[in-house]
Order: structure tokens, then sequence, then C-alpha cells
RNA sequence: GUGGCCGUAGCUCAGCUGGUAGAGCCCCGGGUUGUGGUCCCGGCUGUCGCGGGUUCGAGUCCCGUCGGCCACCCCA
């Protein structure tokens, strides 16, 4: 029988992790850096947590969820997004009681059931970062600086940032209804996909104008857009998000159609775009949550936070021709005629608790493969045990030297 | 979920208009190299994604299915 990875999943073999564990090791060291705290959720969680937090008609709820019930009869789901779970975990834990804002990131898999294709997996991985208690425009600006600075210290430079403000329950409801009206009335110069959009997310007929016919992309230039709708509080904390991002040189595009996937969005969205990225091209993507901790059953609480695919962010670094070295090891050892291999691996095991990483042949190889081995390891120092006395050479520019082989590890050690 | 392209050794691929499979790399061995992935020689590896069908005969044609990629949708 032959098993293949369930479709949409990947593994990720050996020779990817040293770009991927310099990855993490960049997210999580730069998170640090800005104050922020690891926390980790469970894989999967009650189903309603999802479907009251990202909107019934989303279609994360409506068609990519991995639901399942449990031998107890709950319905549980893979988590498709990390905001909603850390949400929940900061009003059962009461961290909500805790001193504000709550500054928390983890880097977990998400599970969606979406059609496939190269960047986009059914189990990937995002570093999610949420700063949880403050409306701050101070917060959305640090967190959009925080993953800039990601992307340049991982080498990413081609990369674009998008930023809007889609308002918030004091504005959104009125503009929505002026959009409405707006499209019944224009519904005649619109195509087929443009009114489907009207009907099921109206804020989203602004998507992919490009491809939309010249006729339809004339007509919607006339359409009110958020932007121009907003509330003055609205207004002025999305104007003092612009001013801070200016501040610390980060650049980038307002784009007043810019609308994001799930429901709970208030105020900031952003997107950071790899042009080369294809159909999935966004990288990272967030915004401002204000209403979302008062959903899960928390008090009123502002919350903002985003997520970056890991897998994305990896292709876009090989993309820029970025490469990790892998870790090696210091001394190799090579087995000759006789050789006593019971006190040689003793020594193995001393050198290893002294922090001298070893590795040895254990696949029985010629005198040659060993050698290959040895090449192979990167190792700058070795050891070749024949019979009761050993050959060691310390280290690349070392002079050799015959040792007894049951004092061999006295030659590698300081 | 919809449409298109693709699926041959671990990897990258060749295989003309149908006649039961090849190369390079990798891996293993030998030699060479006054010492560490060089060079030379040899060797191993395939239910041609899977299942049906057409045919005397299919990797090569048809259908289905699974998987990958691309576009749509949407997103990280």
């Amino acid at each position: 029988m032959k098993v293949e990875a369930p479709r949409g999943t990947h593994d990720i073999l050996p020779s990817e992790q040293p770009l991927w564990q310099h990855v993490i090791e960049v997210c999580e060291r730069l998170c640090g850096l800005y104050g922020y705290r690891p926390i980790q959720t469970p894989v999967f969680e009650d189903t309603a947590l999802f479907v009251r937090t990202s909107g019934e008609g989303s279609d994360v709820v409506q068609k990519e969820m991995y639901t399942f019930t449990d031998r107890g009869g709950r319905s549980l789901t893979l988590r498709p997004e990390a905001t909603a779970p850390i949400c929940r975990a900061y009003v059962e834990h009461g961290l909500h009681r805790e001193p504000q804002p709550q500054k928390l990131y983890t880097v977990a898999s998400m599970y969606r059931y979406s059609a496939p294709q190269k960047g986009r997996y059914r189990e990937h991985w995002q570093l999610s970062v949420e700063a949880i208690g403050s409306a701050d425009a101070g917060v959305d600006a640090e967190l959009i600086q925080l993953y800039d600075t990601i992307l340049r210290t991982l080498g990413v430079s081609a990369y674009r940032l998008a930023i809007n403000s889609i308002g918030d329950t004091a504005c959104r409801p009125a503009y929505l209804e002026r959009l409405h009206g707006w499209l019944a009335e224009h519904g005649g110069q619109l195509d087929e996909d443009t009114r489907t959009k009207a009907r099921t997310s109206p804020l989203r007929v602004f998507d992919n104008l490009d491809a939309k016919p010249p006729g339809v992309r004339a007509a919607l230039a006339g359409a009110p857009t958020i932007g121009e709708s907003l509330c003055d509080a609205c207004r002025e904390h999305f104007a003092s998000v612009r001013r801070l991002l200016d501040a610390c040189g980060v650049s980038y595009d307002v784009e007043p159609t810019l609308v994001r996937g799930l429901d709970y969005y208030t105020r900031t969205t952003w997107e950071f775009v790899d042009p080369a990225g294809g159909a999935q091209s966004t990288i990272s993507g967030g915004g401002r949550y204000d209403g979302l901790v008062e959903e899960v059953g928390g008090p009123p609480t502002p919350g903002v936070g985003f997520g970056a695919g890991i897998e994305r962010l990896v292709l876009a670094l090989e993309d820029a021709g970025v490469a990790a070295a892998p870790p090696g090891i210091d001394v190799f050892f090579m087995f000759g005629e006789g050789a006593d291999r019971t006190a040689a691996l003793a020594q193995m095991a001393l050198l290893r608790a002294a922090g001298i990483a070893c590795d040895a042949d254990y696949a029985g190889r010629s005198p040659k493969g060993q050698r290959t081995q040895l090449a192979r390891s990167g190792a700058s120092g070795w050891a070749l045990v024949i019979g009761e006395s050993a050959r060691v050479k310390p280290g690349r520019e070392a002079d050799e030297a015959t040792v007894p082989v049951d004092r061999l590890a006295e030659a590698f050690l300081p």
C-alpha cells in the first residue's frame, strides 16, 4: 500500500529546514524585540467560535472549515485562523485583567479546505501577532512596521504594502446603505459577476477591478468608497496610522477598496503583497478588530493583529535568492580494520556531553565511502579508529596524531 | 467548487505517426587523488500515478479517478 500526504498538505524535509528555522527564528526574535510574548492555543476549537467571529457568510465558514464531531458529540473545527482562538484564550484566562494591551504572537498551523495551489495549502503555517486591549493607532502602526522589519531582516525587498480603513460600527452601516443604494441604482451598468458580489459581499464589488469590463470599471469609479464615508473618529485614527508609518519610514499605498475576508475587521486593514507571488500574492494580512473580544464573551475591548504565511514567506525568500546553511557537525568518526567500536562510541558520548557535535558511519561503508561521508558531513575534525588505537585530526588545520581509542576524546577537548 | 495544462527511476527529464522503457544527477562499490564531496570505471533502482476501455499489441489513443500546476473564487 502506497500512501501519500493528503491533498493540500506537505512535508517540510530536512533540506528545507534550515530556511524554515531561520524564518521562524527571525520572526520570534523580532516579536520579542517589539514586546510580544508567545502563546499557543489548541489546533481545534469549538466550531461556534469561528462561525461567530469570522461570520456566517464568510468564505471560510461557508466552504473552508475542517469540521468534525468528536466521540462526545461536540462539533469541533481545525483552526482556520489564529485571531479568534487567541481572543478566546484572552477572555478565558482573564488576560483582560492584566496590564493592557496584551501583546501576543504564535507560530502555528492553520487549516482551510480550499483548492491547493503553489503557495496555498490546506494545512499551512502562519505567524500570527495580536495586540489586544488598546485602541491606540500606534499599535496598528507598530504591527505593520514589525512585519515590514521582518521582511527586511530576512532579505525580502520586492513587496508592496496596501492599507485602508473600513470604518467601524459608527460609520460602516451608513456607508453600506449608501453603497447598496448606488449599486441598485446602477445595476444596469454592471456585469453578472459584480451584481452577484453586490448581493453576497457588497464591499467586494471593487475587487479585481483590472479584470472587469471597461464599462463596469468606469461605472464603479463613480461608486461611493468607504474611505470618503468614514466618521471623524475613524478618519482621525487612520490619519494617525499613516502619520506614524511615515515617521518610521514604512512606505505604503492607500487602497480605498482593500477589504478583508473576515467579518470581524474594523478600521485599519492592510496586506503585504509579493508581486511575484501570482494569484497567491498576499504574504501577510491583518487589521483592527475592535468588537471581537466582546463577541467571544469578554468586555468591550479593542484589538489589532495580523497573520503572515510562512510558506509564502519562504517562497518569497527563495525568489530573492536567500539561503540558509544547514548546521554541521564538528567531528566525524570512521572505522577501519578491527575497530573497537564500543570504546569509540563511548568517546563520542563524551564529546557530545562537552558540546561537540559528532557523527559516525552506521551504514558499514567502505573506507572510501566513509571518507565521502566525512566530506559530506562538513566536519572540521575526524577520527579514524583502527583496532585499539585511533588516528585523530582535531581540526582542519590541526596536526594528525595517534592516540589510544579510549582516550580519543581528549584530543578534541580544549 | 468551476475551467485549462500536466503526471515516465529518489530528483530533472527523453521516449517520432501505438510494437512490453532510456539519459543525467543522486546513491553504493572499485580505482585514482601524498589526505576530505575531484577524476575514471562499474552497479542498484521503474506495477510508465491508479482503474477501466479500444487494439493482435498502449508509456504512447479514449473514459474515469487521484495528485500537481495555472486561472477564477478566496485567502496566508
